[in-house]
RNA sequence: GGGGGAAUGUCCCGAGCGGCAAAGGGGGCGGACUGUAAAUCCGCUGGCUAUGCCUUCGCAGGUUCGAGUCCUGCUUCCCCCA
């Protein structure tokens, strides 16, 4: 088609975010008249949501800053109790009511740092699908909506024809996931209007069965957008490292490990990020993508703090990078740094170096703090541990604080308590 | 309902004549080289109060000086026949 319209669907193309819109004229006229109203389910299955949603909570972001319409982030309280087969090799684990209410108030707070929410005509709305999921009626369910779903169809969805082609198990109350997805949509599209679902593009087929159920149960039309699932440049699944999922939320990933991921980012990837994680001017991003040999590394540093001030605030972003300057380039202390507190009387009597990097959380077990000091990879005040045996006391302190690293990048201070 | 096969290191895949902390990959972590990148090379990848001890091969018993390995029962999955 011709350059979109409207500048929503213009900017989400020049920035990289389109992977499959089910009609992008259609879509394109609404949003140039602002009345879109776009939804993207977020299923309770954690307590904090991971970069790989970032991408749907950015589409929804430039939606709203571009006055293309109204975001919905609807919370998943009910589907989150069946669980999403899509992109998965394995029955999720059944989670308990009270752990999905718990990871759904934990995930809330995110969404505020992007999107506004109230009562106007583009402000966000919070639903959650558990407010009429619950309250389906089996027969009636069955009557009003599953005679609308044809089986051979749903079998031949990816989500349900991979399993099914790998011999892996699909259990009953998987299979209807989609029929619940495909209902928030219908059920969205009546209380609020809603005429757009987007997501991840796993998640293609559970909205095409929506648009294809509202239009049998009459609603408006209903258009799909989705957003390439997210890998680096040599192709690994993102957001994932060792220690865990990229978290958002600050009490699971702290703000200093999150400035560190993005800008520990390839080099071949810089530019892609900063379109789709950052707000800055794509004339700016092609100055920094331009950007050659080492001089890419100022490139991922505006990345870094851009991505982390959008999530975690301009000031904690600017704290990270200024640790991260103090720890990599002056070989000083920086204020960010993790901090672990040994009671004085323990330091006083000396505690084994193995046993405190434990303490910090930079390894696991003794076990592997010892293979790791024979490896070389244990390091206090800067200096490589050699000794396995040695201890370590309140001598080891300068001017109160102690450096624990682990390889070049984690480090971890020790204060007296 | 009948017959045949499978389950291994708590990330995954996978070898394993009765002597096994258990081959080999992948992934991950550390080191060297670099630019906090990629590629490449090297090392590590059950726990502990550590020349030793403890816990691991679907579950529960049994045989044996000794069981991942042999026997019995059970669970789960796959294939063929009904």
């Amino acid at each position: 088609m011709a350059a979109p319209q409207s500048d929503f669907l213009r900017i989400l193309t020049e920035r990289g975010f389109i992977h499959q819109c089910s009609d992008l004229q259609g879509l394109d006229a609404l949003a140039a008249k602002g009345d879109v109203v776009a939804y993207v389910g977020y299923d309770c299955t954690a307590p904090s949501l991971h970069v790989g949603h970032l991408l749907s909570i950015m589409m929804l972001h430039w939606m709203q800053k571009t006055g293309a319409g109204k975001p919905i982030t609807l919370m998943g309280g009910g589907t989150t109790r069946v669980g999403d087969p899509s992109g998965r090799d394995e029955t999720r684990k059944i989670l308990s009511i009270n752990d999905i209410n718990a990871n759904k108030d934990a995930l809330k707070g995110v969404f505020a740092k992007l999107l506004t929410y109230g009562e106007g005509k583009t402000d966000a709305v919070m639903p959650d699908n558990a407010e009429w999921l619950t309250k389906l009626n089996y027969i009636e369910m069955l009557r009003d909506i599953g005679r609308h779903f044809s089986v051979n169809r749903m079998l031949t969805m990816d989500s349900v024809r991979l399993r099914l082609e790998r011999d892996q198990e699909l259990s009953f109350i998987e299979f209807n996931y989609m029929i619940l997805q495909a209902y928030d949509f219908v059920e969205l599209a009546r209380r609020y209007g809603s005429n757009l679902q987007m997501g991840g593009s796993d998640q293609w087929g559970n909205i095409v069965t929506g648009i294809d159920l509202g239009r049998r149960m009459g609603t408006h039309q209903l258009y799909a957008l989705t957003c390439p699932l997210l890998t680096t440049s040599s192709g690994a699944k993102m957001g994932k490292t060792a220690a865990g999922a990229v978290w958002l939320n600050a009490d699971m990933l702290s703000n200093y490990d999150y400035w560190q991921f993005w800008r520990n980012t390839e080099d071949g990837d810089v530019a892609r990020f900063l379109k789709l994680f950052t707000l800055l001017p794509l004339d700016e991003i092609a100055r920094l993508a331009a950007l050659q040999g080492a001089e890419i590394n100022e490139a991922k540093k505006v990345l870094a703090t851009e991505a982390t001030a959008l999530v975690r605030g301009r000031e904690a972003a600017e704290a990270a990078a200024e640790t991260a300057k103090k720890t990599f380039e002056q070989g000083a202390l920086g204020d960010d740094l993790p901090v672990v507190t040994v009671p004085a009387a323990e330091l006083a009597a000396g505690i084994g170096v193995l046993a405190l990097f434990v303490r910090a959380g930079l390894v696991a077990s003794n076990g592997e703090a010892r293979r790791q000091v024979a490896g070389g990879g244990l390091k206090l005040n800067d200096e490589t541990v050699t000794d396995p045996q040695a201890t370590v006391t309140e001598a080891a302190l300068k001017d109160g604080v102690a450096k624990l690293s682990f390889g070049r990048k984690k480090h971890v201070l020790v204060k007296a308590g």
